[in-house]
DNA sequence: ATCTGTGGCGCG
DNA sequence: AAAGCGCGCCACAGAT
């Protein structure tokens, strides 16, 4: 039972060498299960509301002074601390059994025993994450963020040239317009004749104004030199030349992870910038990710045939519907551009896109979205009902829920006057969003055990919500590829009984790139005897 | 010199 | 051009 079991696991991992053992641990976590409990009702307390400190006064009565605590940094042993200290240690240990306590009965109120056992397991996975790190090519991320400079300075002439006649110059001739401050980007386009009310990226393009257009193109690169360039290099380790981030279990109210310092999970799709992830010499990376997650997890909680059935059998989901909803066959190979529209639309109209939102995506009138809108539930009429029974159930009860019993109160949420339709969309999605977190975490948790107890040299390296990245050493990367595989689908199987999570694996030098060419992609279909494990 | 909120945008 | 959800980081502005 720990406080922020994370941070002690790491601490262990690193003092002592010992990462296979901490991997194997059994965790309860009252930190965690605090914010199982508390998520979405009485979220004015954090910050130290969510401290030892706060549990121990607020469960047990028990008064801890921190503040001793400076005395342990930069210790050699344990002999020396002094009489105080030792003190302090003990009262820690008995505050937190005690909050424990009287956190379990509170858990099996609300349901809760399930997902703070997920969680718990899966501490050690986020603890060896951060502990391990990811190696990044720093040279060739470098020059990849140099060139995005450089075409950001392309697009900075072409922008001085567009608004040459409206921008204030200063002695030098120099133009004082600044291209990152929104508001006066906007009068100056007022003054080229183009009213906006925005910068979006959409909007600047919808406009068609040259002008526009090279604000955009200028942004977009100016995007990716900001977050991704010195910022993001600095974030390196001295010592281990590797990026250490810090992920937060429970990031988001759905019960994702979140990740910092750097933030590993927004970073850019492009192969130039995901190559530069890369493995060590004589290592290699495993790129494995849920194939469709969010529409296997709606097709098991609506029992939608058509969906059930398209996934089952491993076919194309979003094909099938653009199918229905453009009234031709469509595949990926024949109409991709149908299809990728229906795949964007898929996301959206799941979880409560309405009519206006649709048309824009589409770039249709709303005449056309409305009847594109019918089309799709009357086609998948139970992912209608699902939707709407969740949204249903959730605001009476004042809670939505996962498949593992994860919960989001409302509480807060209408404390902020937040109106209807924004709950009911957030009781629409987080089932489905927090379900697959249930399922990315409990992998993530057998993985990173198994790994241990068949002694193998592999390590998790990075979770993008649906995806894992795991360093192994190539002596080892075949047994630790079909672990994560095994695992991935076991964990699917767990809290799914209708339809099997498929996962797409890649096995090669660099993040979400395949090593010496298998031809087809290894993608295992609907393996029933996979389904059992 | 920090902190906080906003608009915008990278990812799932 | 306010309505699909969930994040973190950036530049900026206004505050302390």
């Amino acid at each position: 039972v720990m406080h922020n079991a994370t941070f002690d696991l790491k601490m262990l991992a690193a003092q002592y060498d010992a990462y296979d053992c901490v991997a194997r641990a059994q965790v309860a976590d009252t930190q965690i299960a605090e914010m199982l409990l508390r998520n979405g009702r009485k979220s004015d307390v954090v910050m130290q509301g969510f401290a030892l400190k706060a549990l121990a006064e607020r469960y047990a009565g028990m008064e801890l002074d921190k503040t001793i605590r400076q005395g342990f940094y930069g210790i050699q042993s344990l002999d020396e601390l002094s009489p105080a200290e030792l003190h302090y240690a003990q009262r820690d240990v008995e505050a937190t059994w005690k909050v424990y306590a009287q956190q379990l009965p509170e858990l099996e109120r609300d349901g809760l025993l399930r997902v703070a056992a997920i969680e718990g397991a899966a501490a050690p996975a986020f603890a060896g994450l951060e502990l391990f790190g990811f190696g990044l090519d720093a040279d060739a991320w470098r020059a990849r963020v140099t060139e995005e400079q450089s075409q950001s300075q392309a697009s900075r002439q072409q922008l001085d040239w567009e608004f040459r006649t409206v921008a204030d110059r200063d002695l030098f001739g120099q133009t004082t317009l600044n291209y990152d401050h929104d508001e006066e980007v906007l009068t100056a386009l007022k003054k080229l004749g183009v009213s906006l009310r925005t910068v979006r990226r959409e909007a600047l393009l919808a406009c068609g104004h040259p002008a526009a257009r090279a604000l955009a193109e200028y942004r977009e690169h100016q995007k990716i030199v900001s977050t991704y360039g010195e910022g993001f290099l600095a974030h390196l380790h001295p010592e281990t030349g590797r990026l250490h981030p810090r992920f937060k279990a429970l990031g988001a109210s759905t019960g994702r992870a979140a990740c910092g310092e750097p933030n590993l999970q927004n970073i850019p799709g492009e192969s130039a910038f995901r190559e530069c992830f890369r493995a060590p010499p004589g290592r290699v990376l495993i790129t494995a990710d849920y194939a469709g997650a969010e529409l296997r997890v709606l097709a098991e909680m609506s029992e939608d045939p058509v969906f059930l059935r398209t996934l089952s059998a491993g076919e194309d989901l979003h094909a099938r519907v653009a199918s229905v909803m453009f009234r031709k066959p469509v595949t990926k190979q024949t109409e991709p551009e149908l299809r990728a529209r229906a795949k964007a639309i898929n996301f959206g109209l799941a979880y409560g896109m309405g009519v206006g939102g649709l048309a824009r995506q589409l770039g249709t009138d709303e005449a056309d979205a409305e009847g594109l809108l019918a089309a799709y539930f009357k086609a998948f009429p139970k992912i209608r009902g699902f939707l709407d029974a969740a949204a249903k159930t959730a605001l009476r009860r004042g809670y939505a829920e996962t498949l593992a019993g994860r919960k989001l109160w409302f509480t807060d949420m209408r404390r902020d006057g937040r109106d209807e339709g924004s709950l009911v969309r957030i009781a629409k999605n987080m089932p489905i969003q927090g379900t697959n977190a249930d399922l990315t975490k409990i992998a993530m948790a057998r993985i990173c055990a198994a790994f241990a107890q068949e002694g193998l040299d592999a390590r998790l390296v990075n979770m993008v919500h649906d995806e894992l990245v795991v360093e192994a050493a190539e002596s080892d990367a075949d047994a630790a590829r079909r672990i994560v595989d095994r695992h991935m689908r076991s964990a699917g199987a767990e809290l799914l009984r209708r339809v099997p999570m498929d996962v797409d694996l890649q096995v090669g030098p660099s993040w979400g790139k395949r090593g010496a060419p298998p031809d087809a992609r290894e993608r295992v279909a609907a393996d029933p005897a996979a389904q059992r494990m």
